[in-house]
DNA sequence: CATGAATGAGGCTTCATTCAT
DNA sequence: GATGAATGAAGCCTCATTCAT
């Protein structure tokens, strides 16, 4: 039983890969079934002895790739006996490595946006992506204000929105990179990171 | 006796706005002709009197968006008589009450991230978008080296990174203000900005 | 009003022409009535003031080019002072001189045909043809039997039926012709009118 | 497991006879294929699992028209031990019984010609034709010269003429039949023949 | 009379899903 | 449990015809 379970988690783990590649070259609407069952090496029946639906086996691959992007950046947020500024700027190389592991499906991010935004599967979706970002910057925001007891930051900053802000940056630089081969997110962030922390007011 | 000019492009825009309400609403997958038709209480076929395919009408609608966010953003640009500075807030408003203004179609943005992502479309809205990118950030890129000129801002500030970083950040933080109701994105833009003038790091 | 009947029958002859051009290179069914309108330099609206549907200026096609073909085969026949040898020579050729005239719009007689077969023109066209066929098979039995009292001809001639194979014959030639350009079906035509006075037997 | 290919083959003949037979009653642009589909008893979309699209459908109706058609006359051609003659007189005795066999969808030789000369599907159609008749031609005129070198018939034949022009009228005779109840093609091919085997003109 | 913008019925085709093997 | 043949709902698009100008 449990090994059938194991086998069974793993072909279902092996369905999801092969949909999110595919999904990620054709987009979900342009995607068939029949296309996921080839690239997973399996018949078109099968798939709908794991998931219920396309929607549902699409849902699967959303979860599937936020764990993926997010796990790792759980972790170097809470790096030990680093300072919040150095714990920031291995967030931001964290994301931009799992960035470079991920390119060639990273059109997914953009067809999960559009899931939330279309009627049928939008509530799914959206909310998960409110709860995850919800979280994304509530981790970030503690980071922050972490520094700032560290004596770190100013004192006055608003946390919430800088984590925002933050967060939201590196969506969107992965984003043009996404339309353009000639963007490089991954200096952009670290130079970004780097006036972020020190102002770009002339000092004076 | 042609139909002016004048009146033919007047319901070819009348048609545009019914499509971006619908396929706002609905998705672009999810919307079908007759819906678009209905809301722009004319017939099924005279769509394709005015736009060869759904696909091309969806691409008109993109493009209209992104005439209509980005006009006034240009203008805020070029203020005159403003520093630098203020320019850029101006600008940070300026976004921020296009998106108030455009609030409920907004979801039209994703739809066009999604369109650039599948294959059939990819090419032409992905052109698009890298130019629209492009330009965009060259804008705030001169804008800022503008203020490194007048003294207002750091010499040694790497304007495109920056001028990269803050394109996106506006983009993202709408879509964050997307998935959540209860965010703000017009007061998180406003304090990001501060703290971006000012640093986060501690004076010291 | 007369003059107006005038002016007005000019134009439907225009129409007409046009419609067989197009037709004859598109089909009946690949023919869209904009194409036709387009061909006879007037507006789409106007073909229904002169024809009530397209199946109707179909029709007027089909009477203006069995016209066209038919009305000299009947002078040539009828024409005096020929034995009635001679008179089948010159209505071989006379056929042949047609298809030579109309050979670009040739294409329309195959259109005749499959519209005499589809359910929805076939009473129409199929009584048309079968009294065209009739007729035409009437004129050359009466060749025939003619040149068999004037002892031209064997007086045990099944007159019918060799009378119906040569409409056929010169039918099918012109279908062969269609099909290859390589084929000449003049010459053809002509050996075999020879063959059919001699007789293809080994004289004994 | 994959469906035999014997049933398959067999469902695709099934389907083949079905789409034959309604168009035949129809016209090629009269069948919707909601109709083959219900004459074959089979849902609208298996046709779709067997045949790309309704014009390859009705390709393979007519390629398998031309077989059923051709092959019997083939035969007849080679029967073994007899004069030239005979051969003959059993080709046109087979055509005929084709013909009588496949009276009830002969419209489909129409619908075939009409595709040959439609702008769409000329080409596939025009060059099978073209080929048919080649050979058709080539076959009857080499049981000629079989004929003339057996001494049965005269010397001095245009076989190839005498050929196209027998092809042509078993085709022609037929599309009379076509058009007229009352027009018997068997009887007045046999008395044709005798007619062409004789000559017209009258001895001595 | 002439026009061409507007229309909607109708057809081809796709594809998620089912189910007999 | 696995399969893929079968299905039919649903959508895009065409085009003959109408009618207001």
């Amino acid at each position: 039983m449990t090994l059938l379970s194991d086998q069974r988690q793993a072909k279902k783990q092996r369905i999801i890969k092969a949909a999110a590649e595919v999904m990620a070259r054709k987009g979900y609407a342009g995607t068939v079934m029949a296309d996921i069952a080839a690239a997973a090496d399996i018949g078109k029946g099968t798939l709908y002895e794991y998931f219920d639906s396309k929607e549902a086996l699409f849902f699967a691959v959303f979860r599937w790739f936020s764990q993926a992007t997010g796990a790792e950046a759980r972790v170097s947020v809470s790096a030990l006996g680093r300072s919040a500024g150095e714990r920031l700027r291995l967030l931001n190389d964290t994301i931009m490595g799992a960035w470079i592991e991920l390119k060639d499906i990273y059109a997914l991010t953009m067809e999960f946006w559009s899931a939330s935004a279309s009627a049928q599967m939008r509530n799914r979706f959206k909310e998960v992506f409110r709860e995850s970002y919800r979280e994304f910057r509530a981790v970030v925001s503690a980071l922050l204000r972490d520094g700032i007891e560290r004596g770190e930051f100013r004192p006055d900053l608003k946390a919430e929105s800088i984590a925002a802000a933050l967060v939201g940056t590196w969506d969107a630089l992965l984003l043009q990179a996404w339309f353009d081969d000639r963007f490089d997110p991954v200096e952009t962030s670290r130079e970004f990171l780097d006036a972020l922390f020190e102002g770009i007011r002339a000092a004076g």
